[in-house]
DNA sequence: GGACGTGGGAGTCGGATGAGCAACAAGAAC
DNA sequence: GTTCTTGTTGCTCATCCGACTCCCACGTCC
């Protein structure tokens, strides 16, 4: 049907009409005064054709592409990135706009980054997405100034660009919750290596939960290795193998869903079942891993999907100037982890 | 630095030429006669202003947009067509294009998928890689027919589109051979139960296998189920649970890795041990279940960022005028699936 | 003769491109 | 040696891509 060379001036033609006239007609222009009678014409005759507007020609008129940047580190590595990018594509069609996507290695150096952005820039996107794949502080390309932006999942260093993150806190916060309120007053927490805002503040958050709980925070164990399954079951093999049995934990906190993965290993391989012996809860809500281990594994949510969705409508807001990205800059959104409960969590013997 | 509103014409002013002369430099435009000083001139002045070109508007005139749209089912919830959408990213980049992406669901009606490649023609991409997230039969927008396209892990009803997709056969031939080679003559097969490509084709050549290397093919045991992690260990649960001792399999072909992770959990039950008393493979290679369980899982890799990136290959190739697609559309292109060798495979007992 | 009600002309966004023009050199004709 | 062709080199003009939009032109009715 819809051939594809059809303009507005096609349609000008069927409807026997200007150009003018068709677009005032199609773009409901306020201060254009038309008849019905005309407006029907053209509808009509923009049907018939199968009439679609040339974007790129409306965009350069007007100034508006509609088209919004996405840089994605590691798009295809880590799932995140992917309900981020599903986040941000939802609210964008919500609103008109569209998704550009450019998938830049963690590793990618500056220059490398700002070839991204100034890709973007040269197909005059209305605003740009740079998204990290993990919550972390990142050096921005400079060109990134030039429109609108806004940062998902780590924030500036130096800081000055809007951005949203998850609340590393509130979700530790809420995962020591369940696991004191299942009545464990012996918690472990299994943490990663890396130096990235998570690693600090979740142990800060657990150490601060028990201690508001009453017991002793600072003298809790925790084990620290690589974010990774080997690492959680070597950190878990060795947490729960103290030396006096009365000391030994009966609920691990760990650092990702991978590590509690890790755990679980470990815990069969000593004979503990989960989680009459021992509780475990998570963090990440992994699908793949989360809901699939046995028994399943209660963790704390990342929020990707609604990172993306609030940044992109938070951008648009501004692109249409609804709003200032600039006063929201000072300080990073934090959205909220929620608890999943599953199977992993129970009370102690 | 680069502010954005610097046009060719800016460029012009500055070297003091036309900017006739500054399209021809810049794009180094080959009936073009321009002496060495003058395009020196043109650089320099274009290097200073930081000038990019518009993209739109050279689109515009050119009728080239240098985008491919990539109309994508549930970007987020496999992480499959993250690795499409990599393929597909690194392919155009390579080549000068970029990706427009839009995500659809997989349970779309075919109005709401033609809307989404209407979105990309009225962009006026160059042309649209249509991808599935799982091998199957789909029926495509007609308006799909405007630009080329191409079908990524999947084939359309009605055919006469160029397509791409995984070698069923012959990695479920690469699955059981290598249980074969290590030894084992009793294998059985768990598998799913949805009416797909893959499920008739893997268990053909499951059969198969076993028949060309002497066994009996028709009579190996295989048990359907819902093919994620409960469907498996149910499956397998029945398949370890035989009757006589000397039927039970020694090795289990899984459908997919999430149906390998059940068949974990039920060796465990059983008091099996991987891969001592059983081999399994898998198929898909989930890095996040294939290689954190332990034993790591033996399995076939879908070659998803291959089929993004030939998919995308070609495609340009055919909007370039370097291949005709519809030479190709006759027959879906078969991409191999090969054999990732981890730990859960050893000759029996 | 203003005020409406209706509609069209033409310029514009930024860059691409075929046609054309000036300047100068080499060769041809005388 | 002078003048005229013919050819090159070097660069510019004008137009176009498709839609938006400011401003003007009609005809009517009070």
């Amino acid at each position: 049907m819809s051939n594809k060379n059809i303009g507005i001036k096609d349609v000008a033609v069927a409807a026997g009409v200007s150009v003018t006239t068709v677009s005032h007609v199609l773009n409901e222009v306020s201060y254009a005064r038309i008849s019905r009678e005309t407006r029907d014409k053209v509808r009509t005759a923009a049907e018939a054709l199968g009439y679609g507007p040339n974007r790129l020609a409306q965009a350069l008129r007007t100034q508006r592409t509609g088209m919004l940047g996405l840089v994605s580190e590691e798009i295809a590595t880590t799932p995140h990135a992917g309900r981020i990018i599903l986040g941000a594509d939802e609210a964008a069609k919500a609103r008109g706009y569209n998704l550009m996507i450019i998938n830049t290695p963690g590793s990618a150096s500056l220059e490398s980054r700002q070839a991204d952005v100034q890709a973007l820039l040269e197909r005059r996107v209305d605003g740009i997405l740079y998204a990290t794949m993990y919550h972390r502080n990142v050096e921005l390309p400079d060109n990134l100034g030039n429109v609108p932006s806004v940062l998902v999942d780590s924030v500036a260093i130096g800081g000055n660009i809007t951005a949203v993150v998850p609340d590393e806190d509130g979700g530790a916060r809420a995962a020591v919750g369940a696991l004191l309120d299942a009545g464990h007053t012996r918690v472990g927490f299994i943490n990663n290596t890396d130096d990235v805002p998570a690693t600090r503040q979740r142990l800060q958050a657990f150490r601060a939960m028990l201690t508001e709980a009453g017991l002793d925070g600072e003298a809790a164990p925790v084990e620290s290795e690589v974010s990774e399954v080997q690492g959680g079951y070597e950190a878990a093999k060795r947490i729960l193998s103290r030396g006096d049995r009365a000391d030994i934990p009966t609920a691990l906190f760990c650092y990702n869903d991978r590590m509690a993965m890790g755990a679980y290993r470990a815990a069969a391989e000593l004979g503990l079942n989960i989680p009459a012996d021992l509780s475990v809860v998570g963090f990440d809500d992994q699908e793949l891993i989360a809901a699939n281990l046995y028994p399943g594994l209660t963790t704390v949510a990342l929020p990707h999907y609604e990172m993306g969705a609030w940044a992109t409508e938070h951008l648009i807001d501004a692109i249409e100037g609804k709003e200032d990205l600039s006063l929201m800059a000072l300080h990073p959104t934090i959205l909220g982890c929620p608890l999943v409960r599953r199977d992993s969590v129970a009370a102690p013997r």
